[in-house]
DNA sequence: CGTTTCTTTGAGCCGTTTCAATAATTGTGG
DNA sequence: CCACAATTATTGAAACGGCTCAAAGAAACG
C-alpha cells in the first residue's frame, strides 16, 4: 500500500474489511469458492493442505504485512489451500472482484499487485530450494541469519510465534526443529522460550 | 500474449529477441547482473540452485509457453537461480527495463504479467505443497494424472524430456524415480523409454 | 555397430518422521 | 501470587523414505 497514490490508497481503503479471528479459526477451507483476499495487519495465519491421510502441511506462514490469495486475482474462483489464524489475528480483506476493477483502473493498483506478487513468487522459490538443499539444522540456521539484525557479532532473537509454528514453516516436525535446535548449540545458539542467543553470527553461516 | 491487444503485442514483440541454446549452456548464473526476463519457445530449461557443497537442486523446469525471471520485472537486479538448457532450447527474452516502462504504459502488459506471476506462483505453491505431502509414488502419481488426457479409463503418456530431468522437476534422485515408477507396476503403470501406459487412471488416482 | 549417455537395480547409510513418555511453559481461577 | 490444568516442547527408540555409490543394463547417436 505505502506504494499507492493517494486516489488509489483511498479507493483500495474503501474495500477493505478488517476483520479478526480467534486462535485456531478457519478464514477459508481449500476449495471453497473465493471471494476475497487477505492482508494481515496482527498475529499469524498459517495456509496448509491436506493429504487423503488427513496429515496437514504448511505452505506459508504469513505475518503482519502478508498477503495471501493473491494469486486469485487473475484467475481462479476456489480458494487453493486451508488457512487458519495460528493465534489471534487481524486481516484486511478485499474482495476480489472489486480488486480485479479496480487494478484495470488504476496502474498503482496493479503495480503493487505486481508487486506483491512478485517478491510472494520469490520467497516460494526460495522455499522449495531451501527444501530440496538444506538439512533441517541449516534451514533453522538460514532462518535465523534471516531474522537478525545484521550488525555485530552475536545477537539476540525473539521468535514472533510457537515453535510448532516455526518448524510447519521449514517444512519439519515439530521434534525436528527441536533437535536442530540442540544441534545449533556447538555452533553458540543457545535457546530459551521464544529467546534464542546467537554468540558468533560467523560461525552460524558456516553450517 | 495472447491477451494482449494489438498496440501492446506489437511493442512486446519489438522488444522480444529469439535465442537459441544448445544442451547444457547456462543461460545465466545466480547472482549475475539480471537484464532480461525470458519465455521458452521450444525445448525445456531448468532453473536450479546449488548448496555450498556444490549439489543442485532443480526449482522449476520451464517447457514452451512457461517464463522465468519475471518476478525480478517488479525488484531485483541480480538472477536468483541458474538457468541451463536441458536440450536445444529456443527463447524469446526481453530487456527488464523496457518491460518494465511498458508494463507502466499498457494497461494490457500489465495485466500480462499480473497472469504470468500468478499462474507461476500458484504452480510454485502446489510444488511445495506436494514436496512436503507426498511419498515418490505418489508424485509421480500426480505428475502423470496431470498429463493425461481427462477421457477415457486407460491412456498413454510420451515424456517430454528425460527422465533425470522429471526427477529433478518432482523434488528425485533419478534413481528415486525409477524406484517409484516400478513401485507403480502394481496400479497398472508401465513404462518402456519414453513412452508411459496407465491402465488404470482412477486406480492411479488411489495412490 | 560401437560408443556414449541415460536408466535401472542393489546395498548401505543418513536424515526425518512417528510414536510414546517426560519435561517445560503458558494460562487460569482461587 | 501461587497452584493446577492444559498446552507446548524435548528426548529417546524404532521405522521409513530417499540418497549415495557402484555396477549392470538399455537407449540414443553417429
Amino acid at each position: 500500500m505505502a506504494s499507492l497514490g493517494a486516489t488509489a490508497l483511498s479507493r483500495m481503503l474503501e474495500i477493505a474489511t478488517v476483520m479478526n479471528y480467534e486462535a485456531r479459526d478457519l478464514l477459508f477451507r481449500e476449495g471453497e469458492g473465493a471471494e476475497y483476499f487477505y492482508c494481515v495487519l496482527s498475529g499469524y495465519v498459517r495456509l496448509f493442505r491436506l493429504n487423503k491421510d488427513g496429515r496437514e502441511a504448511d505452505i506459508r506462514i504469513c505475518g503482519p504485512g502478508d498477503t495471501f490469495a493473491e494469486c486469485l486475482l487473475s484467475m481462479g474462483d476456489h480458494y487453493l489451500y486451508n488457512s487458519q489464524a495460528a493465534e489471534n489475528v487481524t486481516v484486511a480483506r478485499f474482495e476480489l472482484a472489486k480488486v480485479r476493477a479496480l487494478a484495470e483502473q488504476e496502474k498503482d493498483v496493479a503495480k503493487a499487485v505486481i508487486q506483491c506478487l512478485s517478491s510472494h513468487l520469490r520467497n516460494t522459490m526460495d522455499c522449495i530450494a531451501n527444501d530440496r538443499l538444506q538439512t533441517a539444522p541449516q534451514r533453522v540456521a538460514h532462518y535465523l541469519l534471516d531474522n537478525c539484525p545484521q550488525d555485530g557479532s552475536s545477537a539476540s532473537i525473539r521468535l514472533p510465534f510457537q515453535k510448532s509454528l516455526l518448524a510447519g514453516k521449514l517444512g519439519l516436525a515439530p521434534e525436528a526443529l527441536s533437535r536442530a535446535f540442540s544441534s545449533l548449540r556447538r555452533a553458540g545458539v543457545t535457546v530459551r522460550g521464544r529467546i534464542i542467543q546467537i554468540a558468533d553470527i560467523s560461525a552460524l553461516k558456516q553450517i
